[in-house]
DNA sequence: CAAGTTTATATGAAATTTCATACAATCCAC
DNA sequence: GTGGATTGTATGAAATTTCATATAAACTTG
């Protein structure tokens, strides 16, 4: 663990390492689960909402149009989700979890909520907390 | 702007969207000085370093071996970065900057500590200092 | 020190992501 | 309403990333 200068101070790289350091605790869970990290990020956004717009995934999970276009045509063809027509703007693809999609991803959910509550717990409450306030700030602010 | 249930308070996608919110400001300028963002990740986790070995790079930037070994051959390509064998292991391979790759990434460092503090002055002193110290907590516990 | 094991990097093939761009639907002025 | 932007998604080609594996150089044990 040599890493000095660029690791121990610099924000973006703060945020970035922390970010794929938590994130990477809990994908063994996913990859457990049958599903790659895109297809867990599909799953979960969509889950709890009746249904999202190719862009609007796309500005969630973080990633080009073009890539979300198809990893939900691939995840079509496995049945997890479905694409139907919006009926406001022809234009628009609504995306939403299939049955088979919700059940696939129920259990990875709650899982999801336990790592998350034992990162919480291990940095304890008020931390937690005034973490979470600024990282939305990070984001409020700016974007 | 419709994402609710997800974004607004799992800490794991908190962290992912702060990155990705305070990384995109700066990557503009990246690219403006015509790297890509993952060059400038290996530029700048070589500035002020000797050397690292490909593996090094690998968990600093955090990406795959393969991944690195082929950005360093892509950079080397370019006169940014070289190659040199390692006297000790001669398995592992020593990556630096070349003089062309530190004339080069030099004003994008000082665009950097610019980016940072105009990021942390508008967090307050005192949130920048706890910000810190509980991402540093986030993978300093684990991983 | 030879045989077996582990570690560091490289490499080919496959999968994914991205860039450019195309196409369609909506919006906006006039 | 028509013509000209703008917006949302799809798609092909190119670039990148990843997986699986190969190779070579240390280590480890007896």
């Amino acid at each position: 663990m040599a890493e000095k200068e660029f690791v121990d101070s610099y924000l973006p790289y703060l945020l970035a390492r922390a970010s794929f350091s938590i994130s990477s605790e809990f994908h063994a869970q996913v990859e457990a689960a049958g599903f790659t990290v895109s297809e867990w990020r599909i799953l979960a956004s969509l889950s709890g909402v009746k249904q999202r717009t190719v862009g609007e995934l796309a500005d969630i999970v973080l990633a080009k149009q073009p890539t979300v276009t198809k990893m939900v045509l691939r995840m079509a063809d496995q049945g997890l989700v479905m694409r139907t027509a919006c009926t406001q703007d022809k234009r628009q693809a609504w995306v939403s979890l299939t049955l088979k999609g919700k059940k696939r991803v129920t259990p990875l959910l709650k899982k999801a909520a336990l790592h998350e509550k034992s990162v919480l717990s291990a940095l304890g409450e008020s931390q937690s907390h005034v973490l979470k306030s600024i990282l939305q700030q990070l984001f409020t602010t700016k974007n």
